[in-house]
DNA sequence: TAGTGGTCTAGACCACGAT
DNA sequence: TCGTGGTCTAGACCACTAC
């Protein structure tokens, strides 16, 4: 038998399917299984860290490998430009600026943020378009502390969600999804009524030396997230 | 200098924070920086893999290593039993059938199943509650072609939910995420008013021979989805 | 203490795709 | 054609943890 990591994988999808591996169970170590295919070590090591990271299998040392009871699915969503994500429909791309100031932001941004109260925090809002028409409102706070530069910024041209992501790397993002009703702001810009449901996301972006912006994105009515393959 | 492949990976990230590697900009190949770093190419590889699973590098043979002109973020989320989420909480969980009978589905939830116009489909609702209080409304189709036992399932006192998970493996998930006014039914199990938004999460869940089961969950009020660090 | 997975090595061949 | 990443091998040492 000739095989590679991917189908060693398969194999052990389809045995953890017919329940020749039962949930609960511990499944034979890499080095009997390396025989069994006749394959090396890594070869099974590489395949074995697949299904635990598809959840199939928890592994731990000592302990061997088992069958996951509950095979905890995970979903991947992609969190792209929003320039990038209208545009890949097809559709034209716009922005508008609403609003730009420095403000004071409330605590339970500062604390998200982790930023402390000597530095400042720029609040921008802004409407993204596709074919004209509103497609979601953006209501951000950015860290003037880790990004100064953001002063010298008008966000008048391009959207604060452009210029941050071609200047600042960051280097881990939280995600919050809600449904919620639209603001009178919202409502206002997205042109639905107020209290209509919005799919509305959350985003706080870290660098290495702290918090960089915190974003929440208002999707208009009808929006739908779909997860990666 | 003693190098793991975490400690490769890490620092291949300072360097595109740094710029070091420019966004669009081609790194040098594997072997360059295994000399470099005093590895062998295989903990190099398994470095720049994790770099391009978390989006910051695109690899292609002969191409080489590119870093990605707009760092795609990915955001994870886990797909767990409700009764887990519920009691992960720490609160009590409950679980009411709403109705269970066979019925003619719409085109369109057989074209995601992949279920031809002879497979029965069962539709089950139920109310996943939380400490007593309505937590999400489920509204499932059941492909008795694939899973022809939940013909002897009468789902009240277990919710279909967990039956299929604890009895049916799946290989392939597909999720979607939007926000929705509740519908009448939505709205007096969960016990809201008509209209108000929902956070709703579709998912098509496939086995090796074909579509399994296509769920609706509507969670009440107020519920956040938060992606995994 | 012993069995298991986690990782690293040095070398090899292959698949892809720009030239 | 040939440089690049993708993968496999055989062997080795280490880290964790039940016993």
């Amino acid at each position: 038998m000739r095989h590679g990591w991917r189908s060693i994988a398969e194999e052990g999808r389809q045995r953890i399917f017919r329940r020749d591996w039962a949930p609960g169970a511990t499944i034979p170590p890499e080095a009997r299984l390396a025989a069994e295919f006749g394959a090396s070590r890594g070869t099974v090591n590489r395949a074995l860290r697949a299904l635990a990271e598809e959840g199939w299998v928890e592994r731990r040392r000592r302990l061997g490998t088992r069958v996951a009871l509950h095979p905890v699915g995970r979903a991947t969503f992609a969190v792209p430009l929003i320039r990038a994500e209208v545009e890949g429909a097809g559709r034209a791309y716009g922005y508008r600026l609403i609003e730009r100031r420095e403000a004071e932001a409330p605590e339970a941004v500062r604390r998200r943020l982790g930023a402390g109260a000597a530095s400042g925090l720029l609040r921008v809002r802004g409407l993204h378009l596709a074919d004209g028409a509103p497609y979601a409102h953006e209501d951000r706070w950015i860290n003037l502390g880790a990004v100064p530069e953001a002063r010298g910024e008008g966000f008048a041209q391009v959207s604060a969600n452009e210029w941050l992501s071609a200047r600042v790397p960051f280097t881990a993002m939280e995600v919050h999804v809600a449904a919620e009703p639209a603001g009178a702001a919202e409502a206002e810009a997205l042109g639905c009524g107020p209290g209509a449901p919005l799919l509305v996301v959350e985003r706080t972006t870290r660098g290495p030396v702290g918090g960089i912006t915190l974003v929440r994105i208002a999707h208009g009515p009808g929006h739908r997230m779909r997860s990666l393959p």
